[in-house]
DNA sequence: GCCGGTTACCTTTTT
DNA sequence: GGTAACCGGC
């Protein structure tokens, strides 16, 4: 075999795996030991012998991570490696379901709906057969989508998830299955998939028809899959389906770092990777290159408390280096202050702000910092939490567009109707009706069918819908007449409404990069932007330098000089709500550990010993306690006073 | 049936 | 501190 060009720099284990060729293999590659190059470096090597890069499958977690590799894949070998077929689980169900949509009973198409509509969608359901009574108590609509969602992912049942999860629901189990198969007929009727369904879909189209799997899998020579420890058992079947022909597949995860269960995931899945591919050959990345040892001393402690054992030891050459910190503060605000005082310290010390991350449990925990930081006049990037495109202005905006391409979509029309003014639920309800009865969509609206009533409330509506016949519109422009039409209702409903146009610019800004509005308006579906900076009106240039800050799902994968973990207070984290159950307390260890792994040089732990929570009505000071029972020479521990009042 | 004003009730984590 | 469910006036 030719050796291939960049062969020298990899290690052993990492070389065999970028030259294994036929068959499956399974690579457990611990934090910071190379993962993300092992890939890279396999697909450019497999480019380089001349394997058509669209047969090559590599599905990632996120986008980001998939553009990323073919990038770097690309700068190594050239840009061949472009054209790679790449993606998300479901972006790619997505691609695949819409060339076969007539097979999955959606002929006329279908439309994602994210999980806020999904939500809405059993909203409507649950008032509809009535089951939200006064005495009793029957779960939210968000409960409900819980349920249903994790009873797709774990392949059971709505009702044995109820029963074992959800037990004080157990006596309304008939009435949420009820709901749930209520659930499932509107999706059809409506044209809709949620983000369970694209998977579901996919699933079946391959099972059912033997000769789309065929044609699908013997077009993908090698697959390759990151992440694997998050994946569920659907997407392991459809993995399994995808590699029928060629059987060419090659997992790489961390049985570890497996933080999300929540979606069906079980960190015992990846150990089951053999017994879906007999013969599976197994390799180990066990040298970090990430951490010094006395962060990785410390990373290797907190993972062999792990209830269960895991199968490797991680090792550094790099022998020298900070002991990481615990530190306590007095209160939140003296946390705020630690963290900012020290990122002043090591921009000093000549550190870029780039290179250093706080990290957080979830995405309301650095508010104060946010404030705190603000105040300094440091700019700064947050990954994860809000969503963008969840908020009401960014929905109303979007629904406006969606019918276009999607008349059936009652969930969009309600919301376009519901913002007219003297238009209520039961007038919505009517108007779609009698445009769905003939399946007019948006002309419907320029049509003179509806009581003389609504001729003066649905004028400006139709006079927008109007503005969209002309011919040749790009989709900046859809979105500069949606925006129009649509900034009158935003001044009159929003308080903060400046704050919420500029986020509407800023969607146009998006919007600008797309040709096929379709392909926009699944994107924000599917990949909706998730990050949003301290002052969205800089350029971008100047984004790359900023500090980071994160929730720990989101910090996955990446790496930072420095990095900060605040809020490691037991309650927060790990969360009140994982205290209870042994599985999902053992799943916030694994996230303390995924979160710390990210450190190259310098760790800080930050909490507050003294925290009053209003809504849970109750005090915390104790360290989390994956922390309080490590040896000061291994965790070094700091206390610092309260904060006063310190206001400028 | 619509709408504006009130209160309660949260807030993991993401495709 | 933000929104979703609830209530009473129009």
């Amino acid at each position: 075999m030719k050796k291939f060009l960049f062969e020298d720099s990899l290690n052993d284990p990492q070389r065999e795996a970028v030259l294994f060729r036929e068959g499956s293999l399974l690579v457990i590659a611990g934090a910071g030991s190379g993962k993300t190059r092992t890939l890279t470096h396999r697909v450019a090597a497999l480019v380089q012998e001349g394997v058509p890069p669209r047969s090559i499958l590599l599905l990632t977690f996120t986008r980001k991570a998939s553009t990323e590799m073919v990038r770097r894949a690309s700068e190594l070998l050239d840009d061949r490696c472009e054209k790679v077929s790449g993606g998300t689980f479901h972006s790619f169900a997505n691609s695949v379901l819409r060339k076969y949509s007539t097979y999955i009973g959606f002929p006329g198409g279908f439309a994602i709906i994210d999980e806020s509509d999904a939500e809405d969608l059993v909203g409507l359901i649950r008032k509809e057969l009535d089951l939200a009574g006064k005495e009793r108590s029957f779960p939210a609509k968000k409960t409900l989508m819980s349920m249903f969602s994790r009873a797709v992912n774990k392949v059971l049942p709505v009702e044995e998830i109820v029963c074992n999860e959800y037990t004080h629901f157990s006596s309304e189990v008939q009435d949420i299955a009820a709901v749930h198969r209520e659930y499932a007929k509107r999706k059809t009727l409506h044209g809709f998939l949620d983000y369970d369904d694209l998977l579901v879909k996919l699933r079946n189209l391959l099972t059912e028809y033997p000769e789309i799997r065929e044609r699908i899998s013997s077009s993908f020579q090698y697959i390759m899959v990151d992440e694997y420890q998050d994946t569920n058992k659907i997407q392991a079947e459809i993995l399994r389906l995808l590699a029928s022909a060629n059987r060419n597949v090659m997992v790489v995860g961390d049985d570890a770092q497996s933080i999300y269960s929540f979606r069906g995931a079980n960190f015992r899945n990846i150990m089951d990777f053999p017994n879906l591919f007999p013969d599976t050959k197994m390799i180990r990345l066990e040298e970090n290159f990430r951490s010094v040892q006395p962060i990785l001393t410390l990373t290797n402690n907190i993972i062999d408390q792990a209830a269960e054992k895991f199968t490797k030891k991680l090792f550094t050459k790099k022998l020298a280096g900070n002991p990481p910190v615990l530190v306590s503060t007095g209160d939140e605000k003296a946390q705020s202050l630690f963290v900012v005082n020290k990122i002043n310290e090591l921009m000093l010390n000549g550190i870029n702000p780039r290179d250093v991350a706080v990290l957080f449990r979830a995405g309301f925990h650095s508010f104060d910092l946010e404030l705190e930081l603000n105040r300094k006049g440091f700019s700064f990037n947050k990954v994860g939490g809000f969503k963008f495109v969840e908020s009401a202005h960014i929905k109303d905006l979007l629904a406006h567009l969606k019918v276009l391409f999607h008349p059936r979509d009652r969930l969009s029309w309600y919301r376009i109707l519901a913002l007219v003014d003297s238009i209520g639920p039961k007038k919505a309800q009517m108007i779609f009706e009698t445009l769905d009865k003939e399946n007019l969509g948006y002309k419907g609206i320029l049509k003179d069918i509806f009581p003389a009533k609504l001729a003066k409330p649905l004028e400006t509506l139709r006079g927008l819908y109007a503005s969209f016949e002309k011919d040749k519109l790009s989709v900046f422009d859809m979105g500069e007449i949606a925006l129009n039409y649509y900034m009158p209702i935003l001044k009159s409903r929003f308080d903060d409404w400046p704050k919420r146009q500029k986020d509407l610019e800023q969607l146009l800004v998006i919007m600008e990069r797309y040709e096929d509005p379709r392909e926009f308006l699944t994107d924000m579906t599917l990949e909706p932007p998730n990050t949003s900076s301290g002052n969205s009106m800089e350029i971008s240039s100047e984004s790359a330098r900023r500090l980071t800050l994160s929730t720990i799902h989101s910090a996955k994968g990446l790496e930072w000089h420095t990095v900060f973990v605040i809020w490691v207070l037991d309650g927060r984290f790990p969360s009140i709500h994982a205290i209870e159950n042994e599985d999902a307390l053992e799943e916030e260890r694994r996230l303390l550990y995924v979160a710390a792994t990210r450190a190259r040089e310098n760790l800080f732990f930050v909490y507050p010993r003294n925290f009053y929570d209003r809504n849970l009505r109750m005090i915390f000071s104790n360290p989390s306690r994956f922390l309080s029972d490590i040896p000061d020479d291994l965790l070094e521990k700091q206390f610092l006073g309260s904060s006063g009042f310190r206001r400028f």
